[in-house]
DNA sequence: TAATTAATGTATTCACTGTCAACATTATTT
DNA sequence: AAATAATGTTGACAGTGAATACATTAATTA
């Protein structure tokens, strides 16, 4: 047994995001996430100067990965059109935050302050990006202005649509009425995305 | 000073509603709130079964007012068309949001599982219902599928961009980038909502 | 190579949290 | 008037983030 542990950040942060991801955010205490490294209580002290510096890392990542998804939607098929591909965005969008429920709800909770982030505000405008990318592609001639309202009108679409689903589907099984409404999106996500996304 | 206070429960509650819209879910301690009401930490314990309780009433009321919000809303104007009420109440939806996020925040926390609590789930519903009400008078004669689908898409939008929004605003005096974009939205949120919600 | 320093780990402690059990006081009912 | 229920307090418990002082190992330098 090796007193230096030689990779403890990274596995701290891998820890910490599956704490997140099963349990949820509120439920990660630095005490069981040093526990699952077998490593002292304080020994993340090392590595995170605060505990909230180790939840930006796990939001960060979870950033990273909606870019990557998106990114992958969006181009994965080349013989799509734009809108397509749009819509393919949008469903790996509610996907994502339906699926990763958990830390979709760090990467927005408020008990990060994302302005003490830079990598983290970094990594969410990449994602952002992604979206941008393709609502200039499908408007060619945009003013600035106008691109950014379609991009947050669309970005909080999806956002809302991810809120409002996950908030509701408690469970599948007991169908509360809000859970039944709800169902019409996630049973045929397409082509309420289709209808949602429309311009 | 007498023993008994007479109206803790309520006193309790409106202590813990202000602690959250001023400082957030997070800071919400029962011994604070106590101590606000002058009484000792376990005290609560007679009105409410576990802290959860006591944020699920604030949570209520957050509702409670929101619903009544949306109804002011949309009923204060006697002459105005059933769109222009809609927009109404979408610009009151928002501004709620924003004014009062953490609240809102709260209101939308998975910390609270609304399963656990009918009252919550019938106050979020009222306000639901205010906007079920005003689609069906847009479209009359839409079914009850489309009603659904209708309605989750613009309460998905409204609700998106109150979480996109509050987000990014960290301040408004240092203009982070995704700040700036975001002001489109907040320096003239009717002439934006009468954009996103169209349909 | 040997000595010094920086990096990374632990043990201990603190204040704070939600919650519980045991007890005290007051209001209500019988 | 006595019994009971409602409502309050005290004191304790385990779990939390965090700070401090100390131990061990790795890296740098003389």
């Amino acid at each position: 047994m090796k007193y230096h542990h030689g990779n403890l950040k990274e596995e701290l942060i891998s820890s910490a995001c599956n704490i997140c991801e099963a349990s949820g955010h509120d439920h990660m205490s630095l005490r069981s996430i040093a526990k699952e490294a077998n490593v002292s209580q304080t020994a993340p002290y090392r590595h995170f100067k605060t505990k909230e510096d180790l939840l930006a890392e796990v939001s960060k990542r979870g950033f990273d990965k909606l870019a990557k998804i998106l990114n992958q939607a969006s181009s994965q098929n080349e013989n799509m059109t734009a809108k397509e591909r749009f819509i393919e965005m949008g469903i790996a969008y509610v996907k994502f935050g339906l699926e990763r429920k958990n830390t979709y709800d760090l990467m927005h909770s408020p008990i990060i302050d994302k302005a003490d982030f830079p990598e983290l505000l970094e990594a969410a405008s990449s994602a952002f990006d992604e979206l941008i990318k393709i609502i200039a592609e499908l408007n060619p001639g945009i003013s600035d202005a106008d691109l950014s309202r379609q991009c947050i009108r669309h970005w909080a679409q999806v956002h809302g649509l991810v809120g409002l689903v996950g908030d509701t589907k408690i469970d599948e099984s007991v169908g509360t009425n809000a859970g039944d409404a709800m169902s019409i999106v996630t049973k045929d996500l397409r082509s309420f995305l289709t209808m949602a996304l429309d311009f």
